[in-house]
DNA sequence: GCAGAAATTGATCGTTCAATCAAATTTCTT
DNA sequence: AAGAAATTTGATTGAACGATCAATTTCTGC
């Protein structure tokens, strides 16, 4: 009836799982806050689980549209979008005093172990970041050494947002981000270093 | 009666907490793991969130003996611990077939928002962690540059950890884990290059 | 060995959980 | 407008949840 039950649905439970976690939303709380009857959600998804399933397919269908396509609207370069993704991140923590983090880490760590037949799509959603950085990665060219892993490498940003939002947020304090953003600077300060002097031999020579 | 009956149900509970997670673990079943009835649990702990406290001080007194101990005691070199660290947790991996993880950093995600009278024990946690790998930055002396924030890095060591092992749980695979490794090894090897450098120009001097 | 404290038993409390379903209503198709 | 399909209603299910407590047993200090 309502346009976009379904959705509605979605986003709450979405929210829901963000702020409580999976296991302590209840499915008649997603019923309450979305304004819609438990017999509704079940004609759309046959079990919690299964919404569960709809969440991060939303997220894997929202990431790029929601957070990476702004980035790189508004950021240029190729290296500076990694540590605007991270600053996107930061101002998120900002917002909310340090709260939520990052849904899918969230889920990543209540759920891969348990629920086996979700697990695949957590993955995905991380997978589909760390290719977006990788394409960035490349997209820096010579300006990073040839050499650099940049399939690890786009591994290792999201090890350093995940890991940081999770000290933050144990801390209630932006230090441990910060720090943890500071080093990644650090080393990607000497891999510009590097590539440049690499760069400069190789056209030189 | 039984001695240690606190105990363990305090190892038990920590077991099923890692398992399982904290909300999707029953105070019955805890009860019926450790053998006992919940009255008894009641007797010890005034609720689960107490039990769960209990777990994590239960963390805070064993961490240092059962982890970071045999590392030094395996280990002289003190740049090397921070690696011999990260391999100990990824045996820990291997041999759970890349489940479980980290036990304060999953309570970290689940509960640092909704309890907040749990979140300074997991904080406890995190900083005791990062001061021993802090003192052994410092152990390292002028092989590292003097100007390495090593308050900054032991929070990244620990922010590295965190994050390599949520994506290894979620892909099912250490690849996103070594990945990071590997570039935290690549990291400090810059750092110490640039140490060795300032060492040998300083001395020189 | 006795008294008091500590620990344990196990049934039970009210609540919330995920999930179901027949009936009613709305939307879609023609 | 009519009939079919999709959606929504809302009460209800049995199981599991965290927690309680009087009664019993075991331990401890004297």
């Amino acid at each position: 009836m309502a346009p976009g039950t379904a959705d509605r649905i979605l986003q709450t439970a979405a929210r829901l799982f963000l702020e409580q976690g999976y296991s302590a939303t209840g499915v008649s709380t997603i019923c309450r806050e979305a304004g819609v009857n438990s017999g509704s959600l079940y004609h759309f998804f046959p079990s919690k689980d299964a919404l569960l399933v709809g969440v991060l397919k939303w997220y894997e269908e929202h990431l790029d549209p929601l957070v990476m396509g702004p980035i790189e609207k508004a950021e240029p370069d190729p290296v500076e979008r990694i540590f605007a993704l991270l600053a996107w991140y930061r101002s998120n923590m900002v917002a909310t005093e340090c709260r939520l983090g990052c849904p899918i880490g969230n889920l990543a760590l209540e759920v891969s172990d348990t629920h086996p037949e979700v697990r695949p799509h957590i993955d995905v959603n991380f997978v589909n970041w760390a290719a977006r950085i990788e394409a960035w990665l490349h997209e820096a060219g010579d300006r990073l050494p040839a050499d650099l892993d940049r399939r690890a490498m786009s591994k290792f940003v999201l090890t350093v947002m995940e890991g940081g939002l999770m000290q933050a947020r144990a801390s209630d304090e932006l230090g441990p981000f910060d720090d943890s953003v500071a080093q990644l600077r650090a080393y990607v300060d000497g891999l510009l270093a590097r590539g440049q002097s690499q760069h400069t031999t190789g056209a030189t020579a």
